[in-house]
DNA sequence: TCGACTGATATCATAAAGTG
DNA sequence: CACTTTATGATATCAGTCGA
């Protein structure tokens, strides 16, 4: 019965043409003769004459469009009463201990971006094939909700191209966007901790710098009020924030600031032949170290990958496992297989494979290996594999900004991480994001390869004010724009992940240079990274009231920026409560109580 | 044991129509 | 006209299952 008798450009005209007029008059007798004035009116209106069906009489519709009108006014009598009496009631929303209490819990978890929900092939593959999976379960006997897992574990066992959906599963993990999280984390958590009272009146603000692989700084606070109409310091005393931001970044940048994070060239080269196809360099064993050997073929590998149109890096395990999947096993017969870069792959196999790459697979030999192409065959550009790769690992190869880059996301080599523990370029940084919608005139994409998630929402009901900064600190501070983020750019959310293994020496990706011509890869000669498989993710959540966070995106040092890629990765797998959905949640004070009348839940959208 | 995921169910706001 | 009934949509919550 809800549903209306009207069309959608019917209900439109009656709301935005002629129920503002019936609305504001102040008494029955007029709203009365108005409503005689205006329903003819309405009947002979293009979008009414000869449009209402006929499962009624023209006197029925009448009386609908009446009817339509006096309900509108019994809705705005409603909730005219339910204001007045519950103004208070509504103040007190804002600050339900319980909500508050829900959003803390949330924001643990947003803290715990480190510690939950490894993100994997498999739940990519589940994202991604829902209604495979559940047909399956359907036709297995026993309970529907248990038969999914078991649905999805016999197709995900019988799936042949697992490495592909581990390489987009590595797609969805980087810092930038593990520091966008806090962020959104930090400002529920305040919002929360400061209305749920127990702390009595509070004011908090978090001062923040977080480093980015580029060089630059992003500096900001986090503001929590326990009245949400408090301003923000930096409001109130603009000039003070300054000083104090200048002072703070200062200190920021003294420990933060990465080192330089020039690309190591190395003294070795990938060669790439007439096709694009990367071969492997010919090498004098006598003067080549293990680790640089290890080294050489980790990007080898990694180009090849990229060249056969894969996502990510090479799935060192699923390769070795399945190598029928990724080669033609009949025409390469390598010796053995592994990830040059963990130990467990021994010396004397990386030996025995360099050689046999050597043979097999340099520029002279008739048919260099190849992986069997990828998923993402279609992609341009992605032939000669972002072939500049300054530094160490593959992460460089991922610095393209461009999503059709076939290098994208790849952190460490599966199961590696830098031992550097320093994070990786991919400066898509929150600030890049939320600048977008703060209006900050300023080009905010500081960094080179970054690799921009779209990943703002508007889960983050506090404002967010940018200072970005070009070298002076605080500079922009009078620069600040509030803007709800309910505005902000929604995009896919595919791009909350972020390569948390990064390359163990300089991250020469942010070096990328994009000369698509150029037709050799720079093999960075860094350290090989140990081993650790630490791939996560984080759960968007969304960010409560009451607090503002404030940022500042500092270019000190930052290379030539690149334009910010805007390009939404694969979409991340829709969760339960997935970004897009929490984003849509409004603040608990604005956030109309929940509905539902106990039927089925629709999908969501 | 706990957290995550699922489908099922409960709750509430809203809109259209009915009733006195 | 005021109020009630009915239907629907959206979201929260529950219980069962699985895996770490």
């Amino acid at each position: 019965m809800s549903s209306s008798p009207f069309t959608i450009a019917q209900q439109r005209t009656l709301k935005e043409d002629y129920l503002p007029d019936y609305l504001a008059l102040d008494s029955d007798q007029a709203r009365k003769k108005h409503l005689n004035t205006i329903v003819p009116q309405i009947l002979e209106h293009e979008d009414f004459r000869g449009k209402l069906g006929s499962e009624k009489t023209e006197k029925d519709w009448k009386a609908s469009i009446m009817k339509y009108f006096k309900n509108r006014r019994q809705t705005q009598r409603q909730q005219q009463i339910r204001k007045d009496a519950g103004t208070t009631l509504t103040q007190n929303l804002a600050h339900d201990p319980v909500d508050c209490i829900k959003a803390m819990r949330k924001a643990v978890k947003l803290f715990q971006v480190l510690g939950h929900e490894n993100l994997d092939g498999q739940s990519i593959f589940k994202s991604q094939n829902e209604e495979k999976i559940r047909e399956h379960a359907t036709t297995m006997s026993g309970n529907a909700t248990a038969n999914f897992k078991k649905a999805l574990r016999e197709l995900w066992d019988a799936e042949p191209d697992k490495a592909s959906y581990e390489a987009q599963a590595r797609e969805y993990w980087n810092v930038p966007n593990n520091q966008l999280q806090f962020l959104v984390g930090a400002s529920r958590l305040f919002s929360a901790v400061c209305e749920y009272k127990h702390l009595g009146k509070v004011e908090l603000m978090l001062m923040y710098t977080f480093a980015r692989e580029d060089g630059t700084c992003d500096s900001g606070c986090i503001s929590g009020h326990s009245n949400t109409e408090t301003n923000d310091f930096p409001d109130e005393h603009q000039e003070a924030y300054k000083t104090f931001f200048e002072v703070w970044n200062q200190y920021g940048e003294k420990y933060c600031k990465n080192p330089d994070p020039s690309p190591q060239k190395s003294r070795f080269t990938i060669p790439v032949d007439s096709t694009g196809r990367p071969c492997f360099p010919d090498l004098d064993f006598e003067k080549v170290t293990g680790e640089e050997l290890r080294e050489v073929m980790a990007v080898y590998f990694n180009s090849l990958w990229l060249f056969a149109g894969r996502r990510g890096q090479p799935t060192y395990a699923y390769i070795k496992n399945s190598p029928g999947s990724f080669f033609d096993c009949t025409r390469y017969k390598l010796p053995c297989f592994g990830n040059p870069r963990v130990q467990e792959f021994t010396r004397s196999m990386v030996m025995q494979l360099a050689e046999w790459l050597c043979e097999h697979s340099s520029m002279s030999a008739p048919e260099p290996l190849e992986f069997l192409s990828g998923q993402m065959k279609d992609q341009p550009d992605d032939a000669t594999a972002r072939v500049e790769m300054g530094g160490t690992e593959g992460t460089e190869l991922e610095t393209g900004t461009d999503d059709t880059a076939a290098g994208v996301g790849m952190g460490g080599t599966e199961g590696t991480e830098s031992e550097t523990g320093t994070t990786s370029k991919g400066n898509a940084e929150a600030g890049d994001i939320l600048e977008d919608h703060a209006s900050v005139t300023e080009a905010p994409g500081d960094s080179e390869g970054e690799r921009v998630e779209p990943v703002v929402r508007d889960d983050l009901c506090s404002t967010m004010r940018d200072m970005v900064g070009s070298g002076v600190a605080g500079d922009s501070g009078t620069e600040r724009e509030e803007e709800n983020v309910d505005k902000a750019v929604e995009e896919d959310l595919g791009g909350t992940a972020m390569d948390r293994a990064s390359g163990p020496l300089g991250d020469g990706g942010t070096e990328q240079e994009k000369d698509e011509t150029r037709n050799v890869v720079d093999v960075g000669a860094g350290a090989v990274g140990k081993t650790r498989k630490e791939r996560r993710k984080q759960q968007p959540e969304h960010a409560s009231v009451g607090q503002t966070l404030r940022r500042s995106i500092r270019h000190n040092g930052a290379k030539e920026t690149k334009e910010q890629d805007t390009n939404p990765t694969p979409t991340l797998p829709s969760k339960r409560v997935n970004l897009n959905e929490d984003s849509k949640e409004e603040p608990p004070s604005k956030r109309p109580r929940n509905t539902g009348n106990g039927k089925k839940s629709k999908k969501r959208t």
